[in-house]
DNA sequence: CCCCATGGTGTTTTT
DNA sequence: CACCATGGGG
């Protein structure tokens, strides 16, 4: 029998033992979070509560997973079976796909998966031949970023573009445009996109009855994990689901708040005392994770953030040693210094106790390249996923029309290989098959053997009933040859990558569920999961997670913090509290990465680095200071101090004059007739080095370096 | 009219 | 590496 008393600390028995009625846990990194949900899983079952009646929200489903797992470790194998556990959108659909038809619903849920969304975008914008011959026309998926934001948001487009995209507001009625014939699209073909998940739930909720009972009856205890991500809608379908006087439980760190960029509000965390009057607010601020050292940095890092509800983290983990940081050559010669510092790490950790983190998949590459010539196992979390790549999507459409053959995205991307057919000959076709109009059907098959094939494959696929890995075998029969002709130099790797897919759909009984979670959560690939492996991950996808020992690269302007958050100080502040998260993911080492210059990828030249922000403002004594000699190796500084004084200019001049060679600097400022000075909202006063075309300058800020910036964003002295 | 090959250009984070 | 404009060819 599990002991909650002596197993937990009394802050977390508190939140443990609430059980009726409302309860909002603030809980700082590595304060024992998931340790609380799982008890209290395992407490309210232990108590007699069934626990199908039971709904566990998770950011990942991986992390559901995980929470079930240690609460049947508490419970004995068969005690939480029937629980309900996973995203805000996989629970969107599973209710949603109860329904069908209801309140003008499609009767097949057909969700359509970013890149799906992004094509949308790109034909709604050739058929109405916007931005035609522009160069700076919004690329596709800026647009869909901001159709998405404001339905997320819940505010107006010209709003969101108002607030963050001010210099695409000349095109905003173009954009308007655009978002209204993609709604359209989607309803017209039946298909549904991530936000519409969340905001047919709502309406389904609020608005059918018998759902609205069904999931009362069911639901009688919610939990909530990373309450500060969820936005508006999901705040509300909480409410909805838990009635007035609802068991919630709500977790969440405002510190961790790192999903605003798509519409995440941290404010419901604050006004969830004001959704469920007489909520209990309990604050875990303990922290079980990290040294003190480890804490020492990371309070350092909050300590200049603009947080609502101020923490600071405290352990007993006294001990341990400092964070590092250690300044490279390159970022290439930084790839190096990451895999010796691995190796050494490796020593005493098993290397599935190791993370390496970055900002941007991307990032990755260089540390990736090294590791493989080493031969060191490495996982990847972040980045392309593995249901993005081009040929999984290929596969995909395949069964997606087996399931539904209105589906219209997929019924491109099927047809896309074949010679002759383009987006025009195929929306035809679809058009004909749809309307019934065989004629013109047989024709075009008639003029196009390849056509005629796949039509053929397509009927046979729906006609032969069984489970989804039977189906997938079909397909990737057919589909061999395509794969082979399209990606002639790569073809192996892609098909591994199929017989991978075959593994996961091989769990599966229904189509549509594997369709769904393969769009909607990130499928493990259980097989090739090495047992001990390094792990590389974005920030982002290493949130809840935890290691050992912690590696950070690249810290430097422009891609952590990234490029894209320079021009708002909401922006900036939420990088902040994404390298606190990173951080705090780590137990006992941890090291932090500067390169001093960076490889340009395509123009092939070395630029120089500028330290990010947030290093150069930390006080000298939370780390301890390293670099890397041109001879190779790292030393210790005996300048303690991590970086330049944040106040102290670093206007080298041989910064200013290398510049000054290239052509961008052709329009000296002066001639312009102004001082040569400007104002930027975070950076301050610098001055400027260049005009650029298209209306940007180059401006050197005092602490922040050199910054190409539009002239939208300054004001010129 | 529609497709396809080509080359120039610019790369965040995720459900 | 993927997107998008462009122009030759069917």
């Amino acid at each position: 029998m599990t002991d909650f008393k002596t197993d937990l600390n009394e802050a977390q028995y508190e939140a443990v033992t609430h059980t009726d009625g409302p309860v909002l846990v603030i809980a700082g990194a590595g304060s024992g979070k998931t340790r609380t949900i799982v008890y209290r899983l395992a407490h309210l079952i232990s108590r007699g509560t069934a626990p199908d009646s039971i709904l566990l929200l998770t950011f990942t489903r991986k992390a559901a997973q995980e929470m079930q797992a240690r609460a049947s470790l508490l419970l004995g194998a068969a005690g939480l079976s029937g629980l309900t556990g996973g995203t805000f959108h996989g629970f969107a659909f599973s209710m949603l796909r109860r329904f069908p038809g209801t309140l003008g619903m499609p009767a097949k849920l057909t969700i359509m998966d970013q890149g799906d969304a992004e094509n949308a975008i790109r034909d709604m914008r050739d058929m109405l031949k916007l931005g035609k011959g522009d160069r700076s026309f919004p690329k596709k998926n800026t647009v869909l970023g901001l159709i998405s934001k404001a339905r997320n948001k819940e505010l107006s487009l010209a709003q969101v573009m108002q607030d963050e995209a001010f210099h695409l507001l000349r095109y905003e009625d173009e954009i308007g445009e655009l978002s209204q014939a993609y709604a359209s699209f989607k309803q017209k073909h039946g298909l549904l996109d991530y936000d519409d998940l969340l905001f047919r739930l709502e309406a389904l909720l609020r608005d059918h009855e018998p759902a609205r009972e069904l999931a009362w009856r069911r639901y009688r205890h919610i939990m909530v994990d990373e309450y500060q991500d969820t936005n508006l809608v999901q705040a509300r379908l909480i409410q909805l689901l838990a009635g007035q006087s609802g068991n919630v439980m709500a977790v969440g760190d405002d510190a961790q708040s790192i999903y605003a960029f798509r519409g995440a509000n941290v404010h419901n965390i604050l006004s969830f005392q004001k959704m469920f009057p007489g909520a209990k607010l309990v604050r875990l601020e303990r922290n079980y994770r990290s040294t003190q050292p480890i804490l020492d940095l990371t309070n350092a890092i909050l300590e200049q953030a603009e947080l609502r509800i101020k923490k600071t983290l405290y352990t007993e983990r006294k001990d341990g040693s400092k964070p590092r940081l250690v300044r490279t050559i390159s970022d290439r010669s930084q790839a190096q210094a990451v895999v010796s510092r691995v190796v050494e790490l490796s020593r005493t950790y098993p290397l599935s106790e190791i993370a390496v983190l970055f900002r941007a998949g991307y990032h990755s590459f260089p540390v990736e390249i090294a590791l493989n010539k080493l031969g060191l196992k490495f996982r990847k979390f972040g980045g392309i996923r593995f249901s993005e790549a081009a040929h999984i999507r290929d596969a995909l459409a395949f069964l997606r029309l087996a399931q539904n053959p209105a589906d219209l995205p997929a019924f491109k991307r099927a047809l896309d290989h074949i010679k002759g057919v383009g987006p025009k000959t195929c929306a035809r076709l679809y058009e004909a098959l749809v309307q019934g109009d065989e004629k013109h059907v047989k024709k075009a098959c008639a003029k196009n053997k390849d056509l005629e094939n796949v039509l053929e494959f397509l009927d046979r696929l729906r006609g032969s009933q069984g489970s989804p890995a039977r189906l997938l075998a079909q397909v990737l029969e057919f589909y061999q040859p395509v794969l082979e002709n399209k990606f002639l130099d790569d073809w192996p790797r892609r098909q591994a990558g199929l017989e991978q897919l075959s593994r996961i759909a091989s769990g599966y009984e229904s189509l549509d569920s594997f369709l769904a979670d393969i769009s909607l959560e990130n499928p493990e690939n259980k097989d090739d999961d090495p047992e001990d492996a390094l792990t590389l991950s974005t920030v982002h996808s290493a949130k809840g997670l935890e290691w050992s020992a912690v590696l950070i690269i690249d810290l430097v302007q422009d891609r952590f913090p990234s490029r894209h958050a320079l021009t708002r100080a909401e922006d900036l502040e939420e990088e902040r509290r994404l390298l606190y998260v990173a951080c705090t993911r780590a137990r006992e080492e941890l090291t932090l990465f500067v390169p001093s210059v960076l490889y340009n990828q395509y123009n092939g030249a070395t630029e120089p680095a500028v330290d990010s922000p947030f290093i150069s403002c930390l006080p000298y004594n939370v780390v301890e200071a390293w670099r890397e000699n041109y001879t190779g190796g790292l030393f210790r500084t005996n300048d303690a101090a991590p970086a330049r004084d944040p106040d102290q200019p670093t206007e080298s001049p041989n910064l200013v004059s290398s510049s000054a060679q290239t052509s961008e600097a052709m329009t000296s400022p002066l001639a312009q007739g102004h001082s040569g000075y400007c104002r930027h909202k975070i950076f301050g006063r610098g001055k400027i080095i260049a005009v650029i075309p298209e209306g940007k300058y180059r401006v050197n800020f005092p602490g922040f370096g050199l910054k190409v910036i539009l002239a939208d964003y300054l004001d010129i002295e």
